[in-house]
DNA sequence: ACATTAATTGTGT
DNA sequence: ACACAATTAATGT
């Protein structure tokens, strides 16, 4: 079994979660589930039936509008979990966002069972569920912020920052197109962006890549 | 190694 | 935003 491996990822990326009895039991029913990058993990309008311990790799949670435009939201990276699926599990709701793997993606996903039950019987489960509320919470501000409040040439910034930061990569693999949907600007102004950030020696542009340079 | 094709990026209006 | 040009990577022969 895979026992030992899970027992290993939740020390390395889940420290919080610090009793041994706890780890045990993640490490039991937790089952380890891999996506390809592109794959989409959980669609608007599904049930969730458990939670995700992100152990590498990285999602990306969007909203759609009525003509199909995807909005981002946010990222989800190692030693984090999707707040949305706790509540969606508990209340037996339906998702209102959808994530897809942005990368090669390894997650533990826990059965919806146990969560509610493990929120009463650790209190290492139950204050780490809530400091995955207050960081979405936080990540999801920042984002309407940037929609609300920056201009364009800010947005993009603040974008590959966010995910250089949640890769620990400065090294992007992604298109201006991609980045273009996810900040629904067009393709052509996010070109025009990047160059003006190329020659601000910010970036260096490939074809498929951006390296972010250090300041 | 070369030619062909598809995808990505650049530019002018 | 659109049309198209240029460039780059991928694929077949």
């Amino acid at each position: 079994m895979d026992n030992a491996l899970v027992l290993n990822y939740i020390r390395t990326k889940y420290p919080q979660l610090a009793e041994k009895s706890l780890q045990d039991e993640i490490a039991s029913v937790g089952k380890v589930i891999t996506f390809k990058s592109g794959d989409i993990i959980l669609d608007i309008g599904s049930y969730i039936k458990s939670m995700p311990l992100i152990i590498s790799g990285l999602i990306k949670a969007v909203r759609e509008d009525s003509e199909g435009n995807e909005i981002f939201l946010y990222y989800l990276a190692d030693g984090e979990t999707c707040s949305m699926s706790f509540t969606c599990c508990l209340m037996n709701k339906k998702s209102e966002i959808r994530t897809i793997a942005e990368e090669d993606t390894m997650l533990i996903s826990i059965p919806s069972k146990y969560m509610d039950e493990w929120m009463s019987k650790y209190a290492s489960w139950r204050n780490w569920v809530m400091k995955s509320y207050e960081l979405r919470m936080k990540e999801l501000l920042k984002t309407i912020d940037s929609i609300a409040f920056q201009k364009m040439d800010e947005r993009l910034i603040a974008y590959l920052q966010n995910k250089a930061e949640k890769l620990h990569s400065k090294i992007l693999h992604t298109t201006h197109q991609e980045i273009a949907y996810d900040l629904n600007a067009s393709r052509e102004a996010v070109s025009r962006l990047l160059k003006q950030l190329e020659n601000d020696h910010y970036v260096v542009l490939g074809r498929n890549k951006i390296e972010i340079l250090t300041k």
